[in-house]
DNA sequence: AATCTTTGCAACCGCACCCGC
DNA sequence: TGCGGGTGCGGTTGCAAAGAT
């Protein structure tokens, strides 16, 4: 506080523009250039503030905007981007040109951000025997619900720490750390100082997540032949009865308390034959309903696995997420529209893609 | 048809950072 | 080195339009 605002405000005009004033502002700016807002609305003839000039000219009058219909194509992108780099709206629009920061924030507060929501819902419901759909938190669904949007808060980012209010705002990490743009599909966590700490296992919570992992996620270890689809599901991530063909050997020699009382840290997991790791996949519960929009963990949420691993796990999923050419060429093959899940078994080079997401996610966990 | 509610989005606000003086 | 102007960013608000009753 204590500084003087941008701009005197006395006099000046505020709200929606007017068509008049758009075009004395294009008419300056292409004669002029952009810059020095706080010049620019005197010498434009313009009774507005410079900040408001700087913002209608940026979000609305350039040439090289897009503006509406924002494609599906566009819409898994900001979604993926947004759980990797969180609320940074301009980064996240320098990823999709001719949007802006302002436009890309409306739509995730808009539409975005309820859909997530109605899955995590639904994924909660899913653990009850209910299918999830990401699609299922659409407005209808809203409505349905009773659910309020008029003026609530957006979301806040679980990745990167999105802000509790603007009074509070942190620092910016553009401008500070300025992310480059591999950074987007390198291994998320690689850009932050790696902890030198083990992981701190709370046992309650690990006890937790063990009590209902369903085994509904991608299965690469499949192997070469196609299986019966099979899907193992609450309080069996340790059992051997759940599916006669499941020859993953992870958990599969284990019923839930033996799981639970010899794995008393993650670390004992980690202890067993590498082949087995591949099941951490499952830990994570890593689940496609046949959308590749709608990747979810099913047991609990990433906050729990965050709690657990002390790591942002958010990050990492969002990675895993990169749902590829290569799987989805697999999946074109023939995999079928259930994706990864059991029994649609992708191509060789599809299935060495997952192979090696689950690799990275061992890496990462271990990290 | 009128009224109320909800939604979408344009615009505003305050804060933080950069940079020149 | 410190200060202040300029700018960028993200959260929040206001309001018109659409939908529901």
């Amino acid at each position: 506080m204590g500084r003087a605002p941008c701009c005197e405000k006395v006099g000046l005009k505020r709200g929606r523009w007017s068509a008049e004033e758009d075009k004395l502002l294009i008419n300056y700016i292409e004669a002029n250039g952009e810059g020095s807002w706080r010049a620019l609305p005197k010498n434009a003839g313009l009774l507005r503030c410079g900040k408001s000039c700087r913002l209608r000219w940026i979000n609305y009058l350039r040439s090289d905007l897009k503006r509406g219909n924002i494609s599906a194509e566009e819409e898994e992108l900001i979604v993926r981007l947004q759980a990797t780099l969180g609320n940074r709206w301009s980064l996240i629009a320098g990823h999709l040109p001719g949007r802006t920061d302002n436009e890309i924030k409306n739509y995730w507060n808009s539409h975005l951000s309820r859909k997530i929501q109605g899955s995590q819902i639904s994924s909660d419901q899913n653990q009850a025997g209910e299918s999830s759909s990401l699609s299922s938190g659409d407005s209808t669904t809203t409505k349905a619900t009773g659910q309020k949007r008029k003026h609530k808060a957006p979301v806040k980012s679980a990745a990167a720490g999105g802000r509790a209010g603007s009074k509070s705002r942190q620092p910016n990490h553009k401008k500070k750390k300025p992310i480059s743009t591999s950074d987007n599909t390198d291994h998320p966590s690689s850009s932050e100082e790696p902890s030198s700490e083990a992981p701190e296992v709370d046992k309650n919570v690990q006890e937790a997540i063990f009590d209902d992992i369903n085994f509904t996620g991608p299965d690469p270890l499949a192997g070469d032949e196609l299986s019966p689809s099979r899907s193992i599901s609450g309080d069996h991530m340790c059992s051997s009865s759940s599916s006669t063909t499941d020859s993953r050997p992870l958990g599969r020699d284990y019923d839930q308390k033996q799981c639970t009382s010899e794995f008393t840290s993650f670390e004992d997991l980690l202890a067993v034959d590498s082949a087995d790791r591949h099941g951490l996949m499952d830990i994570m519960d890593c689940d496609f309903d046949g959308d590749r929009n709608n990747w979810d963990i099913d047991n609990d949420d990433g906050a729990d696995l965050a709690a657990v691993f002390n790591v942002e796990a958010q990050d990492m999923l969002s990675w895993l997420w990169d749902f590829d050419d290569s799987i989805s060429a697999g999946l074109d093959a023939g995999a079928g529209v259930g994706d990864l899940e059991y029994g649609n078994v992708p191509t060789a080079a599809a299935a060495a893609r997952v192979d090696e997401k689950h690799d990275a996610m061992v890496a990462w966990l271990l990290s």
